[in-house]
DNA sequence: CTTTTAAATGTACCAGAGTACACCAAAAGT
DNA sequence: ACTTTTGGTGTACTCTGGTACATTTAAAAG
């Protein structure tokens, strides 16, 4: 990555310490004010340069900054946010905005196969074998199909479940990792709505 | 807090994704479209509502948009990064700068109390009635003291060990919650070094 | 000693963005 | 039946904010 004059710099700190208090991007007027400069053209200039080294994004609409570089960046790229999906409204697929309750950062070493991800919380005791325990937070990778013996996210019935899926010659069904449930052969509606990559838990 | 219509928690889902993905928060403007309404007039009446009922705050300029609830809020404050602890040297305090391997995320549910936080890699399967498998990554809030049947990470000779914490009026141990392992008395030198909070697996 | 680059000023332009006002319509209370 | 709340439309106004152009100064590079 290129290097940055001291001026560049300070800029970018002021910037990324703007974001942090108040929550947005700075205007160039008021980072100018913030710099002791008296034109704005300065700051524009400024801006071009931090962008065309790589160090920020800029749109051109109002305060549509962005910071890239991780060291400077509030929150940096070492996380990825998924949507929690909360309640699932039937009718609507499972990604859809309706659903999504939150954001959650997950540490991108889950982040392997491309491909969209979600988190959901989890219901119920049926996987406790598998260490998944009723409140715990899935990460999932969102996908229609998987491997004999994966843990997935089905949707049966306008409802979703933790299971292990088993593929065999004779049939396919979902597993439960808690001798007190049994198997689920699934009749009639059903699909894998994605792979279980992770899992989350807060213990209190 | 108050409740919301469900116009309203739709724009403030609206306004938190927005933040997140484009980095700046949208215009009144901006708002409408994804709203499917046509007057600007409509959003800003909704968004002094979600501000009046605590969940947003506005200042008056460009994109002046702040979610304060933290349920909903992205970015930078939902996010924390904790060191992950690797192979402890003998010696160095836990926290030490030669005993980090890396830095990962977590989710900002995790902290609660005050004080320094890391993450630990689990070895060995003492703990899977608990649901603490090989290989999770527990979350650690630093301490030197917990209380009875709390989850901690212990120092005993120089090796770190993750347990639950039992005292009664006899005695101070630490359980094993797996049938194959026996209680542990301390003898010697050892030393709480935090309570567990969190737990992160990676499944594959 | 000249050229280049970084840094800054000042003026000007126009679309973007927040807001005020008048008005409409359906749903929910009372 | 009436009123309030919620959700929406359209126009208009003003200041904000990004950008363009012309010009200047100082320091570093050649």
């Amino acid at each position: 990555m290129k290097t940055l004059t001291e001026r560049q710099k300070e800029l970018l700190k002021l910037i990324a310490r703007n974001i942090e208090e108040k929550g947005y991007p700075p205007s160039y007027q008021e980072l100018a004010n913030h710099m002791n400069i008296k034109s704005k053209f300065a700051i524009l200039k400024h801006i071009d340069a931090l962008v065309s080294k790589g160090f920020l994004e800029k749109d051109s609409s109002a305060r549509g900054l962005r910071i890239i570089d991780p060291e400077y960046a509030p929150g940096s790229k070492t996380e990825v946010n998924v949507p929690l999906i909360g309640r699932v409204a039937a009718g609507f697929p499972i990604l859809a905005q309706e659903n999504v309750e939150r954001y959650i950062p997950i540490p991108r070493a889950m982040i392997k196969s491309e491909g969209r991800y979600f988190a959901l919380k989890v219901r119920g005791d049926s996987m406790i074998n598998a260490g998944i325990f009723e409140d715990d937070l899935v990460v999932v990778n969102s996908t229609n199909s998987a491997h004999n013996k994966e843990i997935i996210v089905a949707l049966l019935n306008d409802e979703v479940t933790v299971k292990r899926l088993i593929t065999n010659q004779k049939q396919v069904y979902l597993k439960a990792e808690n001798p007190a449930y049994d198997d689920i052969y699934p009749q009639g509606e059903w699909s894998i709505q994605g792979k279980v990559v992770g899992l989350i838990r807060e213990i209190h």
